[in-house]
RNA sequence: GUCCCCGUAGCUCAGUUGGAUAGAGCGACUGCCUCCUAAGCAGUAGGUCGCAGGUUCGAUUCCUGCCGGGGACGCCA
């Protein structure tokens, strides 16, 4: 609100000044002695004017409606910034927002109630997910968590790879696995899995059919085995995930895309665009058409789709769905395939840019400063479950949250297990449940009512004062996270408020500052305080709760696992 | 060789779409503290924003080139 009130106000300064139409971008001042709000529109405005920006600055200044902008003070600052500095009752006003919001403070709806689907995670049914999936589960979720927050209707989606050579690898390594159970020699297979899993899985399936199998490999062993290990694998799968706090909408089989004809259907499509030619034995698309490096094959010299055909028909079937906004997460090594999907698509009359893909770079876990790498239980990377078991799941969400996808992330095991407030999930949670501790010692229920009617004016402390004005980011922090796909942002924006509110809460220690605690002896400046910080304790626990994270009213230390 | 990402304090990283004196946490150093809940609090030091040009009133931010790190370049997924 005050907000639009100054831009109003500057535009009818503008206009009487012979500008029309200027951009008038406001802007929070880290630094407080720049006010509250400040515009550089002086500055933008030199070059048209042909003025120096402080003479521009100062006849704004003079003409400006101070009591139309709700503004205590204007002030020219530097090279012709003008700095606005709230009236007291505007600055308060703000709390009151929050308290009526409540659990929906920070929600916009700059989404309209549009669909967006966000497909993550999409791991090969093959073995346990790892620390790369726990990455792109936390931050997918965190995405779909954004768009949720700013409007949009989001689906979330889950893509199983069930069939192709990984599939068969697997079916093979369980045979091999059936057969040693059976007493007879057999190898794991070039490119096959050899972890702990598959020997537990291949023990279930003996209990379940004894030794029918045993003898000669046959297609319907394999084809029983890899049945039996693909269906266990995603319900082993689904349960990591749940137990990780992430739900999907939906779960889609590659496998259907072949039994309902639409990988077949893809292929009559694109030929009939003209763009595919037939060269040594195999069908090829001129990706190259749509800016791709190179033309790529869609059906092997064996007659067999490449994985580009399914993706390309997995991807119609979403448009044709109904999501005209798609935001792929996938780890950065598969960073090749999105030029030629996004051609395939183009080609078949698909917008340009479709769909979005959200890129993250790999992950490596390290203690003592050293690497962990191995997992006995997968065969190679630590699984998800090893890790939230271990350190928790809001730990690991977070840890895995609050670095940008883009760039390459170590999670540091010896952060992640230490309890104290260097640990930056504990520093959000502790000031969290600080805020609730200090209504549960004043015996005030948080939702009440008497707090909400508080008289906020009486809040005039700085650190007060500047708790408010961060508490006033959340919306606009929300939205421009989830327009940038940027969870690490809220992190950032939770820390710093975290370390304000922690600031704060101490100075109100009251054994060493009685006149800055909460619970004063003058109720009605205690009420306030206590508005203020039931303002802060609806930020935080909207912040994570953004990012899926829980926000607890007390806080219980767990025995250190050795 | 081509393409993508990254390069900011000793370390791990932010940086509000081009603004004012570049910020956090950890580590280091200094001083407090037994408390509305905690191995806690307050403070100090620490910078050629990889390098060189360009655009601009103004560049960590945009453009070009180089250097360094990672990744992708299959009739594998």
């Amino acid at each position: 609100m005050p907000e639009s009130a100054i831009r109003d106000a500057i535009e009818a300064v503008l206009s009487g000044m012979g500008v029309e139409s200027a951009k008038i971008q406001l802007e929070r001042p880290k630094d407080p002695a720049h006010g509250d709000l400040a515009t550089n529109v002086a500055l933008t405005l030199a070059s048209v004017l042909k003025r120096q920006p402080r003479a521009i600055a100062e006849e704004i200044a003079e003409r400006l409606d101070l009591d139309a902008a709700g503004v205590q003070a204007v002030e020219i600052a530097g090279p012709g910034f003008l700095n606005f500095r709230l009236d007291q009752r505007q600055v308060a006003a703000v709390l009151e927002d929050v308290m009526v919001a409540g659990t929906g403070y920070g929600r916009t709806d700059v989404g309209e109630g549009r669909p967006i689907m966000v497909e993550f995670v999409s791991a090969n049914p093959t073995g346990p997910l790892h620390i790369g999936h726990a990455r792109q589960a936390a931050l997918g979720d965190a995405i779909a968590g954004l768009l949720e927050w700013t409007g949009w209707s989001v689906s979330r989606e889950y893509y199983y790879n069930d069939t192709g050579v990984q599939i068969d690898r697997l079916a093979e390594s369980m045979w091999a696995r059936y057969q040693q159970h059976l007493g007879n020699d057999a190898e794991i297979p070039e490119g096959g899995y050899p972890g702990e899993y598959v020997v537990e899985l291949a023990n279930q399936f003996e209990n379940e059919v004894g030794d029918r199998y045993a003898g000669e490999v046959t297609p319907d062993a394999l084809e029983a085995l890899r049945i039996f290990a693909v269906a266990r694998l995603r319900e082993e799968q689904d349960r990591d995930l749940g137990d990780f706090g992430v739900r999907f909408d939906t779960y889609f089989l590659e496998s259907s895309l072949y039994e309902n004809g639409s990988v077949d259907s893809t292929v009559a499509d694109l030929r009939a665009t003209g763009l595919v030619y037939d060269h040594e034995g195999a069908v090829w698309l001129k990706t190259t058409e749509f800016g791709d490096q190179k033309d790529r094959v869609m059906l092997k010299s064996d007659g067999t789709p490449t994985y580009f055909l399914p993706d390309v028909a997995y991807h119609m079937d979403k448009w044709g769905r109904g999501f005209e906004h798609v935001i792929n997460v996938q780890g950065s090594d598969h960073h090749g395939t999105v030029a030629r999907v996004r051609a395939g698509l183009q080609a078949l009359g698909l917008p340009r840019g479709y769909p979005e893909y959200v890129l993250h770079q790999m992950v490596r876990v390290e203690r003592d400063g050293k690497e962990v790498k191995f997992s006995k239980r997968s065969g190679f990377m630590v699984t998800l479950r090893e890790l939230f078991e271990q350190v928790g799941v809001d730990v690991t969400r977070y840890l895995f949250q609050w670095r940008k996808p883009e760039a390459q992330l170590v999670f540091d095991l010896d952060l992640a297990l230490d309890q104290s407030e260097k640990n930056p999930v504990y520093k959000i949670q502790y000031a969290h449940a600080r805020m609730c501790s200090i209504f549960r010692k004043a015996g005030v229920d948080l939702e009440d009512g008497a707090v909400a009617r508080a008289d906020l004016t009486l809040l005039t402390h700085p650190t007060e004062l500047e708790l408010i004005k961060r508490l006033t980011n959340l919306p606009g922090l929300i939205e421009r996270a989830a327009e940038l796909r940027a969870p690490h942002l809220v992190c950032d924006y939770l820390e710093q408020l975290a370390g304000a509110v922690n600031s704060w809460y101490h100075a109100g220690n009251p054994s060493r500052n009685p006149k800055l605690a909460v619970l004063v002896d003058n109720p009605e400046l205690s009420s306030a305080r206590l508005a203020l910080t039931r303002s802060v304790q609806i930020v935080l626990a909207n912040g994570l709760a953004v990012l899926g994270l829980s926000a607890p009213k007390r806080m219980e230390r767990k025995e250190a696992p050795s």
